[in-house]
DNA sequence: TGAGATTCAGATACTTTTATCTTAAATTAT
DNA sequence: ATAATTTAAGATAAAAGTATCTGAATCTCA
């Protein structure tokens, strides 16, 4: 069950930190990427495709092919990549769905997630693709399977 | 698009609100539920049925039949009808999809979505039904439609 | 008792999301 | 050039979520 994010965009957020793992610049195929994130392949590939449209990613085809960072990791927010899969709804919809979410129509929450909902967005602007790689170099998550 | 919860539980959250704002006791009929809250009929209809197995509302065929509570308002909180509808997955799953969600296991988010997670949780504990329905009572949700 | 109103239950259909399959296009190395 | 490898793209399928349809069961009231 997803809770905030699409599949696609959880997919996405690990795909792209896992990119950041790697050497500047070093192309990484889908195979691998699949392979070492247990992530069904064409599904990943259309994600992935998605993001070098958008300029997250460059991609290159042919062997030695493969996706990298469009941009130094330290300048992709996490938010960017959840803005691209997912848009940003999140920050604009009510959160138990009543038709409209404003201050002068709030619901009996409103006040209250929209403080939640200002501090998830802080902590998926202040944090980089390059923060993720590196919580996630401890060994734990190597193996790991779903 | 849903943020947290499914349209479902939004559904739920909205009826069982508008049943509070009814006098003790009186029944509600689905028609005049799905008339006044714009939801699909038979949908409505199952996921009363559900709340209903589940206790937290009471439902009477016939004429004059219908739906409500089946606790005193302010002892519903908006927690019961989540958990009753799409589970308490948001409590332990990683918010950005990561296979495991541990203090042993964290993500880059992972102490920051704690924080976030804790304070809806706490939100969701400390509404009930009756504060709900209260703020609901404002003319501008009367007639409101998506 | 019978008619009407309502929930209950199961089947069916539609929509969106997720996943797969197939072929084409591009790139690399032989 | 040719073969091998990889992404690109479009079609299709499967699954999950949402919505509708139909008839049965139950209750009320005349
Ligand atoms: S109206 Fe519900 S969150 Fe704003
Ligand atoms: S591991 Fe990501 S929220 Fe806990």
């Amino acid at each position: 069950m997803s809770i905030i994010f699409s599949r696609q965009c959880e997919y996405a957020l690990q795909a792209v930190t896992y990119l950041a793992l790697k050497p500047v610049g070093e192309k990484t195929s889908i195979k691998e990427l699949t392979k070492k994130l247990d992530i069904p392949y064409h599904f990943l590939g259309k994600i992935l495709q998605d993001l070098a449209y958008k300029g997250l990613l460059i991609s290159q085809k042919g062997p030695t092919g493969g996706f990298a960072l469009g941009l130094p990791a330290r300048d992709i927010t996490l938010f960017h990549i959840v803005e691209a899969i997912d848009g940003s709804g999140f920050m604009t919809n009510c959160v138990l769905g009543f038709p409209e979410c404003s201050s002068s129509n709030p619901c009996a929450v409103h006040d209250s997630w929209g403080r939640h909902r200002e501090g998830i967005y802080q902590m998926l602007v202040n944090r980089n693709i390059a923060e993720m790689a590196r919580a996630m170099k401890k060994p734990e998550y190597v193996a790991i399977r779903r």
